[in-house]
DNA sequence: GGGTAACGTTACCCTGGAGTAACATTCTGA
DNA sequence: TCAGAATGTTACTCCAGGGTAACGTTACCC
């Protein structure tokens, strides 16, 4: 009389168990949550989730990674190769906040480890990831010390504006756009 | 034969205590840190820790508490009532910096939990401690947006600084304030 | 159609570390 | 001077929760 579960392809799987694995480090943090809580949410049992993870740290290893991807390949979409900084820093801006306001369990996660890390090797990777976005914004700005104010006031006003009503995308890049021209290179007239 | 410890009054043994609490919450966090290595490294015994301050989150929530005092005390210290908003920012920003700099396991611990709160009950002080600051900054620039941007950035380049070789504090305060102008209602001139 | 690999479960082990009981030693003040 | 209130210690209890062993069940493929 066991064997309740229904039977499902291993990708399939996974994405069950990280969508639920997502929802308890995003509300609970990665301490609170635990992994029977996880595995019951996944509608499955522990030892799956050992299975195909292998830990309660790769478990959240391979989330933050998959979630740093999302948030890379989604920034990175607007191919704007050939118009001005501006504009690509606005279609950057556009794209940064549209994927935080669709991935709100990953952007949660991602902005809480970058500040409070969980554990030392996981927060290289991350440390490796704002490094990537904070070179972007550097040769952008010519200044490292401006890019990193910069790439804080972006994740504080994007977490900020999912706590809003109904956030305005473009009011949130407009009042970014306007932080950037402040010392930025390109111009200053908009 | 027992009874090693040397007598200490208790406010004394308190800030022993929370020096210690500091060092452990800043450098592994609240959940990698135990009772046991905390009481050690102050020179004491668990049941101490406890009869001072209740439980470990008890000792947690002291820690921020007071850690947060000192920041609201710190910031508050210069005395412009009567000056310029852009010198009273200036004055604000340094003081920020100063106290991030001579506190910087009770800064690392406050950051963190501002995005990545460990207690639901703790992070609504925490978010109440930002929210003062927000508001100052609020009526200051005249937009909510743009304070949680500005205050945000201020966070980030302040962490960021802490890992420079030797920080300039003048360097980091007109980067903040350069951006101040960007889209504040005191004067573009600067 | 049967061997094996993958999916899935129940029922357990085991340790780290929070929290405490009980007892020893000084200090203080009436 | 001695009662009781602090300061302090040793030596536990106890359990949440990470991790695993052992055992079904279904699918696939030769």
């Amino acid at each position: 009389m066991p064997t309740s579960g229904q039977r499902l392809a291993r990708p399939d799987r996974e994405r069950l168990m990280l969508g639920a694995a997502g929802d308890a480090f995003s509300t609970q943090g990665f301490h609170r949550s635990s992994m029977d809580e996880i595995a019951r949410a996944a509608g499955v049992t522990k030892p799956m989730l050992y299975r195909y993870f292998g830990s309660k740290e790769d478990l959240y290893a391979a989330y933050l990674r998959i979630t740093g991807r999302e948030l890379i390949d989604g920034v990175r979409a607007p191919e704007t190769r050939d118009q001005s900084p501006e504009a690509r820093l606005r279609a950057g801006l556009r794209a940064f906040l549209t994927y935080v306001e669709e991935h709100r369990a990953g952007w949660t996660v991602l902005h809480g480890e970058s500040t409070a890390p969980t554990d030392a090797h996981i927060a290289r990777e991350i440390a490796a990831l704002r490094g990537r976005i904070i070179a972007m914004l550097t040769t952008l700005f010519g200044d490292e010390a401006l890019a990193v104010a910069f790439a804080g006031a972006t994740e504080s006003l994007a977490t900020w504006w999912l706590s809003q009503p109904q956030p305005p995308i473009d009011e949130a890049t407009d009042v970014l756009m306007n932080i950037a021209h402040a010392a930025s290179g390109f111009d200053r007239t908009a």
